[in-house]
DNA sequence: GAGTAGGACCGCCAGC
DNA sequence: AGGCTGGCGGTCCTAC
């Protein structure tokens, strides 16, 4: 199988770290076997020295034909994106049409700009960084925006929010073509949260979670731990050692999902390790994640992930038999 | 597919 | 005053 070809298409003014992002999740991609899954490079429109936003510059090598051999495409900011009319260098739609059609593109933080002057982006739902959602609403209003999520995924374009959510993005397509297991391990090495679902708000009051041992960092800890058991929020309160309500507020204020969102995703995780790493019924798999029923499992799986757990495991234990 | 019951979520407000 | 807490109740969701 051909290796995955990642191609960062980076402008004047690009944020260091938004190049960083794809360069370390998809390049740390491994297979079973040890191999790299993707090659990650990075193009500019005219070859040579990128200004960044910080003291320092990039000299970059390649110039778009490299976008010709792309499978995925990530667009990161640039600071022109701020500017009434964006970014206006004429070489930018010549670059992007030479994406292939097969080609998924991806943008970080306003990146989101030039999918959406290019039309990528009409009729569908997009994000952006929060606080250029009401510029990016007067320019594109043939564009839904979506303010209150990390990332979008419309199958072959997808946009992320501001920043950081670029590790969300990038840590979700590993997941959609390889499966958790190797999503997770590069999160791991990445020393990052293994999975944000991109329904997550992007205005979270407090990005670092709380540590294990205050009160809601135990709830969290003890749910994990009990999380094949039937779990309520009055429990969970008590794990923390506060009333429901209050459970409630603080934890929708450092997670930016309610209490029970949350478990499902963490339930939801454990269910797709098991069915990426054993050979459990669905039905075992549903109890042991602590779904009550299989039908349950499968409703939440629709619902968040698109798809059956079935498909997903023929999908991901296919690939790597 | 509809009906029901229980639970979750969250705005509101009073108390500390 | 201003922030945090927690009870109440309406609404919505989901499991059965």
């Amino acid at each position: 199988m051909a290796v995955h070809r990642v191609v960062v298409l980076v402008r004047d003014g690009l944020i260091p770290l938004e190049v960083g992002i794809p360069h370390r999740i998809f390049g740390q991609a491994r297979s079973a076997g040890g191999e790299p899954l993707y090659e990650v490079r990075t193009c500019t429109l005219r070859p040579g020295p990128v200004r960044t936003d910080t003291d320092l510059t990039f000299l970059v090598e390649h110039g778009p034909e490299l976008l010709r051999g792309a499978d995925t495409v990530i667009v990161p900011a640039a600071d022109s994106d701020y500017e009434p009319g964006g970014d206006t260098d004429p070489a930018l739609p010549a670059a992007l049409a030479l994406i292939p059609p097969h080609a998924r593109i991806a943008s970080i933080c306003t990146g989101a700009f030039v999918l959406a002057a290019a039309g990528l982006l009409d009729g569908r739902t997009a994000t952006t960084h929060w606080r250029s959602v009401p510029d990016f609403r007067c320019r594109f209003p043939r564009v839904r925006v979506d303010p209150d999520v990390l990332y979008t995924d419309d199958g072959r374009v997808l946009t992320s929010a501001g920043v950081a959510s670029g590790l969300d993005l990038c840590l979700h397509l590993v997941r959609r073509d390889h499966g958790a297991a190797v999503a997770n391990e590069v999160a791991r090495g990445t020393v990052v949260p293994p999975h944000r679902e991109g329904g997550q708000a992007q205005f979270v009051r407090q990005p670092v979670p709380e540590p294990a041992d205050s009160p809601l960092g135990r709830a969290r800890e003890w749910a994990l731990a009990h999380l094949a058991e039937p779990i309520g929020l009055a429990e969970l309160a008590g794990q923390a050692g506060v009333s429901t309500r209050t459970f409630t507020r603080r934890f929708r204020a450092e997670a930016g999902v309610s209490p029970m969102h949350w478990l499902i995703e963490q339930r939801l995780d454990r269910a797709r390790e098991l069915l990426e790493r054993s050979d459990l019924p669905v039905d075992r798999v549903a109890a042991a994640a602590g779904f009550g029923t299989a039908t349950a499992l499968r409703q939440h799986f629709r619902r968040l992930l698109g798809t059956s757990p079935g498909h997903y495991r023929n999908t991901f234990t296919g690939r790597r038999g």
